[in-house]
DNA sequence: CCTTGCGTTCAGAACGTTTTGAATGCAGGG
DNA sequence: CCCTGCATTCAAAACGTTCTGAACGCAAGG
């Protein structure tokens, strides 16, 4: 295969296991992910484990998680016993995968624990000597921030998975925050 | 102290820790934030060791981590030797800083080497057999996705950046995607 | 200029995570 | 109903990261 052509597979299966780390995947996930993006044909575990050079074991754990996340599916090839997999090339479901079952889990979980501080302020009111009180205030402030901060981020997730038809990123054109 | 101001104090340091690992941060420069957010008074590094029960070296190290993502700032206490933090409570602003130094720097450099894929695949086109002439058009097709979307998240972080005054989270009701 | 009290550094330990490869399980073809 | 070829699992090893505590450096006050 032409030089350029592999140069062109490598740096974006690396480029894609940079960005698996950062949205904290493992490497090795993302890695494999870019492999699969960039053939056209379906590729077996083996093949996956040739051309990355790291073990079948690995390959098998780290596919059924891409799976999990909706970024790659298996595909039957007839008369073929062994599994194959495609990736699911539009980023855009991919990321309204993640934002959904992920990032909505950890902004409501911390509204909830923030709901809860504020309730325990609340409640310990009554009880508290003059200078708690004052204390309590100054956590009460704090928490507000932050509860204003997550509820930023819930409306801003809650926003992007709203749109429901599988958006194009070329007609998206702005971001408007008002 | 009432037993709900120390729980609350210790849920807030620990979902701070929680959120600074979802970042990519060490979950300790998370607790030692939430500490130091949650504290009236600026806090010595051996308050911030008994209170979290760690090493005095660790609290050192993160807490010069704080401050160089501007989390944290040092405070002269007049007559004392030891250094005081206090911790920045303007979300609004550690978003700022994280998302134009960190992000930034990771979208220009996906961009960038998506750039380079392309040209490199172009300057090969006429060094190709028909099949791979075919598998060059199939890489240029997946990259261009790629590009438009990390375009998009280009677009976002500079409109987000754009807006120079600090933001009230309060007063952000919306972000419309069109 | 010595002492004291602090922050910083760093080598080694502890810990968690990821990888490997061998054992096992499973299904389809002969 | 066995055999073969594959996927899966898992214990052990490799690896990387983080934490610790002792040693060190530095500055200020006596």
């Amino acid at each position: 295969m032409h030089e350029n052509l592999k140069a062109v597979n490598r740096s974006t299966a690396s480029g894609m296991g940079r960005l698996a780390r950062f949205f904290g995947f493992s490497e090795v996930m993302g890695r494999l992910y870019g492999t699969v993006l960039l053939s056209p044909e379906p590729l077996s575990l083996d093949d996956l484990a040739q051309r990355l050079q790291i073990s079948k074991g690995s390959v098998s754990m780290n596919m059924r998680s891409l799976e999990r996340w909706g970024m790659a599916t298996e595909v039957w090839v007839r008369g073929e016993r062994k599994k194959y997999y495609k990736a699911e090339s539009d980023m855009w479901q991919v990321i309204r995968n993640v934002l959904s079952s992920r990032e909505r889990r950890e902004v409501n979980l911390a509204l909830e624990v923030l709901g809860e501080s504020i309730e325990k302020l609340q409640q310990a009111e009554g009880e508290l000597s003059p200078d708690e009180l004052a204390l309590a205030q100054y956590y009460l402030e704090r928490i507000a921030d932050l509860q204003a901060f997550f509820k930023f981020a819930q409306i801003a997730l809650e926003t992007i998975l709203g749109s429901d038809e599988t958006l194009d990123f070329e007609a998206i054109t702005k971001i408007e925050i008002r």
